[in-house]
DNA sequence: CGGATGCCTTGACCCAGATCAATCGACCCG
DNA sequence: CGGGTCGATTGATCTGGGTCAAGGCATCCG
């Protein structure tokens, strides 16, 4: 199963990248070695489904490394994206037996999961797991509900704008942001975009050309965008400018 | 403060009618006696708010009785719900010092709330309230994930159906449903259902219009509703109309 | 009683974004 | 090399829901 992987099957968790930032964020040497006795790695290629909504879910996991999407699709095939996981973020909701949504590797994933059962027995026995996970999914709600706003009120411009800005955030806690712009890989294609935007591809499209006309952001290829004035783009996003400095 | 109200104001947790349903739900007699010395009980008129946004907020709190909304409003007034808070339902957030979005009474309210920082130390203390505020932390994340999806995919049409499933599917639970149609009273203005789906109070009137006309609903006065007939109305919701009878 | 206010409905018109369709470029493979 | 596939772009056209505007119907109050 991973033995083409064998750096990341031998990880022991005190290397893990993820390991101050996942569940397992607050757990001590002791309660990392119960962890450990129960997970295990698994991969995913790029497109490659990791499960299906209503399918019987046996683990919880975490995201390693790579970048999956959690979607909920109509009978007529219509999409919307209602999470996006990335690496430390977690999967799977312990006290039910199946899945909610369908989750897919956009990029190569690697998640380190847990049985199920074990998981829940460990998360009695030691508050920090439930803490960690508390704090974690308090964020997602908030996350969720910033995404509610989004969806609801934001014109199709301010919502491709809201979308940069989130991962040209996320990367400029990685690289420095400054000199001369932030750059990024888009992590999505422009349907992945539509899907998490409440909008079609081709908006998608057009708007990103749009922007890109205007000189907000420039492309290299499809995927490689570059913002030169992070701030012109914020003012493209209809959020509160100044994000809440005044408080 | 409330000494207008004695009933309330005297509440014993072992009467109390969210008692197994709230943050509280998991609670023995001692944790509760706990959490009894740290709540007091707070009313509110129809109409008020009970913080802002960006406010520093020194209580968590539990609704006991009425309907108080989450919402997140733009500069230029846009506004989006982005809960909506039913007795025995959450406010606040343990370990954040500033309220997130505003809160307002939209019915007579009254809130059972505890102090921040002393229930913060007893959440560390007794697991049991943890337990339970993560289980309700999930499930409103599902909730605002199945809000993403109408947010995002579903027609006007489809959005007012929704919206008074889940109002009617509420009552089910406490009248008895069947014999000759579910009734309920709408908590909201039609302009607060248009900040709760993305819509403007002119499209929730039109659809509700047609709705009515199509005998889908009947209307007595304004926000008495009757649905004669709850499937036909289910099969306007977009939604897989078994509900997952299946699995 | 008559005016004001709050909530709702309805009509006329418009436009942002959906839909339908053609084309392009990169990549892969026989 | 030529054809196929996949993602992206762009154009032409349509339409669901927004916008603007005019009443309607209760309730309240001076």
């Amino acid at each position: 199963m991973s033995h083409h992987d064998p750096k990341i099957a031998d990880l022991n968790c005190g290397d893990c990248p993820i390991r101050h930032r996942a569940v397992c964020a607050r757990c001590e040497t002791d309660e990392l070695h119960q962890l450990e006795a129960i997970k295990y790695y698994r991969s995913f290629q790029a497109g490659q489904p990791v499960i299906w909504s209503g399918d019987r879910m046996e683990f919880v996991a975490s995201v390693v490394t790579g970048i999956a999407t959690l979607t909920q699709t109509m009978e007529d095939g219509r999409r919307q994206m209602v999470g996006l996981l990335l690496p430390s973020d977690f999967v799977g909701r312990p006290g039910r037996a199946t899945a909610a949504y369908d989750v897919t590797a956009t990029t190569d994933l690697v998640m380190c999961c847990f049985r199920k059962k074990p998981f829940e027995d460990l998360m009695k026995s030691t508050p920090h797991i439930a803490q960690r996970l508390l704090e974690m999914t308090l964020d997602e709600l908030d996350a969720a509900r910033e995404w509610m706003l989004l969806l609801g009120r934001k014109t199709a411009r301010e919502k491709i704008a809201s979308l940069l800005t989130i991962i040209a955030r996320r990367n400029a806690s990685l690289k420095l942001a400054s000199k001369g712009g932030v750059r990024f890989d888009l992590p999505l294609t422009r349907e992945e975009m539509a899907d998490y935007l409440g909008l079609t591809l081709e908006t998608v499209s057009r708007q990103i050309s749009t922007l890109k006309r205007e000189g907000v952001i420039v492309l290299e290829g499809k995927r490689h965008v570059i913002v030169p004035n992070l701030d012109r783009l914020l003012e493209e996003t209809g959020d509160d400018s100044d994000g809440g400095m005044l408080n």
